[in-house]
DNA sequence: TTTAAATATATTTATATGCGTATATTTGAA
DNA sequence: TTCAAATATACGCATATAAATATATTTAAA
């Protein structure tokens, strides 16, 4: 097993370690988005959401559209983010084995 | 959607963002070794290898057995862990396709 | 060609993180 | 109990990163 590999999947993760540009990638889920509806949706600034696409998209997670002013973002790697939701499914069983642990204890 | 776990699934990822832990996560994927072992194989110090593995144990990624002055890791949740492989493979996949790209231009 | 809308970028600030060094802690053996 | 091995932790330093603010850039329309 290479090293870059370990470095490359750094790279990758840490790109996807930012609440705000995971849940830009969900609302990408379903289907491209201009920078404006993302904007609105994330209820952040214009710039911090311009910011994290730029980052998404410098690591190929997103990839842009030009359409006169207005500037669409979509997925790149669709693969990709289905492993994210694999995570996060297993996320969710986690905490809800937590939650199931917390009420036994208490009762 | 909740926004928590979008924090919850990067706070995850960050967790991973680093190759030294993604290394270690890997050498514990065929069973369980110990810090000096760790140590080892990832040719590193051990105050860091102890460092990188506090950090995994706390976010819940390995859990930890003592047995003497010897301490065993291991990976808690096997089927998330499967899921960074998946990540890997499609990490794989990309590097592979890049490579098509630029030897068909340099040709 | 001016203007406004949409987007991108530069800069600053605050905070987080990894590493190295040194030291503390725990445990078994002499 | 003293010592050594295995592991953990504390501290300082350097670097990276997110957010806010201000400004630049691009494009269409008036």
């Amino acid at each position: 097993m290479n090293d870059d590999l370990f470095e490359l999947h750094a790279e990758l993760c840490k790109t996807l370690a930012d609440p705000k540009r995971l849940k830009v990638l969900y609302l990408l889920g379903d289907g491209e988005k201009s920078v404006s509806e993302l904007t609105k949706q994330m209820n952040l600034r214009q710039a911090n959401i311009s910011q994290h696409l730029s980052v998404l998209r410098q690591k190929g997670v997103v990839e842009s559209r030009k359409k006169g002013t207005t500037v669409f973002y979509k997925i790149a790697f669709p693969k990709m983010v289905k492993a994210g939701n694999i995570i996060r499914d297993v996320l969710i069983e986690q905490a809800e084995q937590k939650q199931k642990i917390v009420r036994r204890k208490t009762k």
